[in-house]
DNA sequence: AAAAAATGCGTATAGGCGTACCCAAGGAAA
DNA sequence: TTTCCTTGGGTACGCCTATACGCATTTTTT
């Protein structure tokens, strides 16, 4: 990845914050002329370093006020059983996160729901059904305090 | 919240794939005419449904390749060391998610670091020293299987 | 059932913005 | 010192955004 100076920095600082920026926004934002600013930017974004713009939902106002952690743990830990697995991960939208965590059979998911009755739907035919679990357990959440999508710069 | 249609929902999603589309873009995806998908966007926008767009850079990328769970266990557990805790917590950039758990004294927290020497400074230096900490308990994973904030609609 | 009101699309137009190109200035390398 | 390379500013052109207006469809009212 190419070095980043203060300018840089500043730049994709005030896109995490907000990512709809128009250019000449971000370029009186930044201390910079419209076409200076341009030019960074678009490296920035041919570089490997930007993953993408998402908008992101309010997770209340769209049905899902829920989240719960989901411990799982597996009975076969063989390669194709893993790969099958998170294959099928990946397809359930309600699945906002999965990591593999060590030993190689435990998974930690974060999952949003809409009710409780929701979240047992989630854990009883959904998750428990999936192929090679042995164990499912949910942590559920009570309140979030802080959710960034910040990274230090 | 106002009531979502096809179109909408198609807007949305689009827009969680991609949050820098233009409105031209996105009104050709939607099958719109652009005023007609402006019109719609700066409803949807100023409406309580979206929370912001977002720049997301990558993680290993930008120096911060781990990602860690911590368990936080307080000792006390009134309103006033609560309210002092999660305060200290949002200033942390390291910490990209805190979660209220069952019990009202227990914490999860989400936290990206540089490598395992980083985890563990995280881990002694700053996350023990917070008001009224018990105990602090990490668990590394090893692999991302999914990552998503797109919300089901 | 007819009329009126409301909702929402498309077209048109003016102005602003994104984009590409050129030039200038500063610093590094030879 | 000369040359090259990097990076910022300026400008011109074309597209996009924004807003107003007219029209169609649906819903409410009487």
């Amino acid at each position: 990845m190419p070095a980043l100076d203060d300018t840089d920095i500043k730049i994709l600082n005030a896109l995490q914050q907000d990512g709809r920026l128009s250019n000449a926004e971000l370029a009186a934002k930044v201390n910079l002329s419209p076409s200076a600013c341009l030019r960074r930017l678009h490296l920035l974004m041919a570089g490997e370093l930007v993953a993408g713009t998402h908008l992101v939902l309010d997770q209340k106002m769209v049905g899902y006020p829920g989240t719960a952690y989901v411990f799982l743990t597996l009975d076969g830990q063989d390669r194709k059983q893993l790969d099958a697995f998170e294959a099928r991960i990946k397809l359930i939208p309600q699945v906002q996160e999965c990591y593999l965590l060590a030993g190689q059979a435990d998974y930690l998911l974060r999952v949003v729901y809409k009710d409780s009755e929701d979240l047992e739907r989630l854990h009883s035919e959904v998750l428990t059904r999936l192929p090679g679990i042995r164990r499912v357990q949910s942590t559920m959440t009570l309140r979030t305090v802080k959710r960034t999508a910040m990274l230090p710069l």
